[in-house]
DNA sequence: TACGTGGCGGTAT
DNA sequence: AATACCGCCACGT
């Protein structure tokens, strides 16, 4: 296992339970590169895999339970509206833009 | 409370 | 090796 920048992060949102979401500050911080924010953001737009392959024993990276640290959506690959569609299909509450304060992982 | 702004770390080319 | 590119954040109006 390399211990890349990117590796703990992608393990790390591996880790997020649907119906929860965290920020790409604490992502930062909790792989230990604290102000890093933004990179995490540059590393899940390349995400490798955002959906579970069918027939792989990988597990997908839900990029998508990945907020802002104001609690806005953020960005996502494709069309507007899918990060949050997906979110809500979890079961999490987005108010007015942003996602009620429960589901916040951590909190 | 809402918006603008500068600074920021890591990746890809 | 250098630079452009960002799915951001903290802070000031």
């Amino acid at each position: 296992m390399r211990d890349l920048f990117k590796e703990k992060v992608f393990q790390y949102v591996t880790s997020i339970p649907k119906g929860k979401v965290t920020s790409y500050g604490d992502i930062a911080r909790a792989v230990g590169r604290p102000g890093a924010a933004r990179a995490v953001g540059s590393i899940l737009k390349r995400n490798p895999r955002p959906f579970d392959p069918s027939g792989s024993n990988r597990k997908a990276i839900p990029c998508h339970r990945v907020v802002r640290a104001d609690r806005l959506i953020g960005g996502y690959n494709g069309p507007v509206g899918t990060k949050e569609n997906l979110l809500k299909k979890e079961g999490v509450k987005i108010i007015n833009g942003r996602v009620d304060t429960e589901h916040i992982l951590n909190k």
